[in-house]
DNA sequence: ATATCGATTATCT
DNA sequence: GATAATCGATATG
């Protein structure tokens, strides 16, 4: 019998290093696939929270009508147009806030939607921030549990406490900001690609990005 | 297991 | 005033 892939990572701490400026000014759909396997963190008062990439999703700028800077450049999606590197936070269905990488140089927009990804670090802070009670009968290596903690864009920012005001222009390129991301050396198998999620226009483009076989994706694919 | 639906607000028409 | 890059609860197979 094969061995089925680990469920659960490790960072590997002496090997990791952080993304640069030159990751993040190209193409949203290379910069989305080079995302997977990375590792994203968030620097808190109470400690340090950290998971491994395993769902993206690209957003062209322009000239993708599903993109939020389809329209051109407004208030609201100004970081999508500025310098590679920087969050873009945007709040949606009056619930949720989701978090994204702007991609290519200053004036031309684009970015990167983070959809999901392994728990690595500060499991019980995220699951804290998520509304979720820590009990001792937990198993903090559950895979569900884990799973319901940050597959999905809402999910991930909100175990994060990724907030519109606290992080929308906020640098990830930063040695000193408390958003980073980081190449830990993970060698990522497999990537399927799919039409992205919850969209209606250019419903059809082959932008989601996702680890094969990987149990913290958020769906599996689309229900053709 | 999949399907449907309500929540709730920033943004744009 | 309509819409949206979603989630969680509920219903049903």
């Amino acid at each position: 019998m094969s061995t089925l892939p680990a469920a659960r990572t490790t960072i590997d701490q002496r090997r990791a290093t952080l993304l640069t400026p030159d990751f993040f000014n190209r193409d949203p759909r290379r910069v989305a696939r080079a995302l997977l396997g990375k590792l994203l963190i968030r620097k808190t008062p109470g400690g340090t929270l950290a998971g491994r990439i395993v769902e993206t999703e690209a957003y062209l700028g322009t000239g993708d009508a599903a993109a939020h800077s389809a329209a051109g450049r407004t208030a609201r999606n100004s970081v999508l147009f500025g310098p590679p590197g920087y969050a873009y936070v945007y709040f949606i269905y009056g619930n949720h806030y989701c978090l994204n990488v702007s991609c290519l140089p200053d004036g031309v927009a684009g970015g990167v939607l983070f959809r999901a990804f392994e728990p690595i670090a500060g499991i019980e802070q995220m699951a804290k921030a998520r509304g979720i009670a820590i009990s001792p009968k937990i198993d903090l290596n559950n895979i569900s549990f884990l799973k319901n903690l940050s597959s999905g864009p809402g999910r991930m920012s909100e175990a994060l406490g990724i907030t519109r005001t606290r992080d929308n222009g906020k640098s990830f390129v930063g040695k000193k900001s408390d958003l980073q991301l980081a190449d830990d050396g993970y060698h990522v198998r497999r990537v399927m690609v799919t039409p992205r999620i919850g969209i209606v226009k250019s419903a059809d483009e082959p932008l989601r990005y996702y680890i094969a076989g990987n149990p913290f994706v958020s769906r599996r694919g689309p229900t053709v």
